[in-house]
DNA sequence: TAATCATGTGAACATCTTTTCATGTGATAT
DNA sequence: ATATCACATGAAAAGATGTTCACATGATTA
């Protein structure tokens, strides 16, 4: 018997499912960015600013607070989830107002939640 | 007029909102494990070897070749998705067959998809 | 048993992240 | 205009992360 057909589930097609593979794999830069959106996520700091928003838009200042950190580190992982375009802001005299941009943030937690809890 | 009701959306309830965003935020713990959950799709080797695992289980040095990496690296990124409970793993002879754990990560993948897909 | 194959793992190194601190910018009020 | 408030930002320090390298383990085969 030669060795590529040693053991089961992987051995029928063979050869070919690593082509397979290969080829469901989508590009690079999809891969990357999936990658990078993910990492926005993966930090408490702003999961906790996230959370926040999804009571209410919140400003700058009043995350601060709510999180015990300091404005200057608040204003800076902002700036990671508007690049993400995972929150969006708007001006109100002095403040700055943020908000969850799009539904998909709370859908993204909640299954992330789910898989916690198993 | 009193400088805290100075804007509209967070002026209404006030000093009650904050208390309610604090009362809905997760524990801590919760928190916590929910941001080292997305730590581990924020790479995109460990996105790659999900990917992967989405046509058919597959053993270490078939991944390895798959993305082109060495079969150390690999194992190392196995045991983190493993420790995070994403990949199961089971023996087969010399080879060890990882495969995905649960449904959570194709649904965690696809949202992340639609979003970058915007 | 010894050799070999597939995989796991600890340490080291380079790189990236997050927070802090100091300072810059834009808007309001005096 | 100047002071003040809310927020943004660059640089630096402390910590976390990913890959490589060398080696260990566990299973098969000679």
């Amino acid at each position: 018997m030669a060795e590529w057909a040693s053991t089961g589930e992987a051995a029928a097609g063979d050869r070919d499912l690593l082509d397979r593979v290969r080829a469901d794999m989508p590009d690079e830069e999809c891969l990357y960015d999936l990658a990078e959106l993910f990492k926005v996520f993966g930090d408490s700091t702003r999961i906790r600013i996230l959370y926040a928003l999804f009571e209410s838009e919140l400003c700058v200042c009043d995350i601060a607070e709510v999180l015990n950190m300091t404005q200057s580190a608040i204003s800076h992982q902002l700036r990671v989830l508007k690049q993400a375009r995972l929150v969006r802001n708007r001006r109100e005299g002095k403040q700055i107002y943020y908000s969850l941009a799009d539904d998909h943030v709370r859908t993204i937690i909640g299954q992330g939640m789910e898989h916690i809890d198993e």
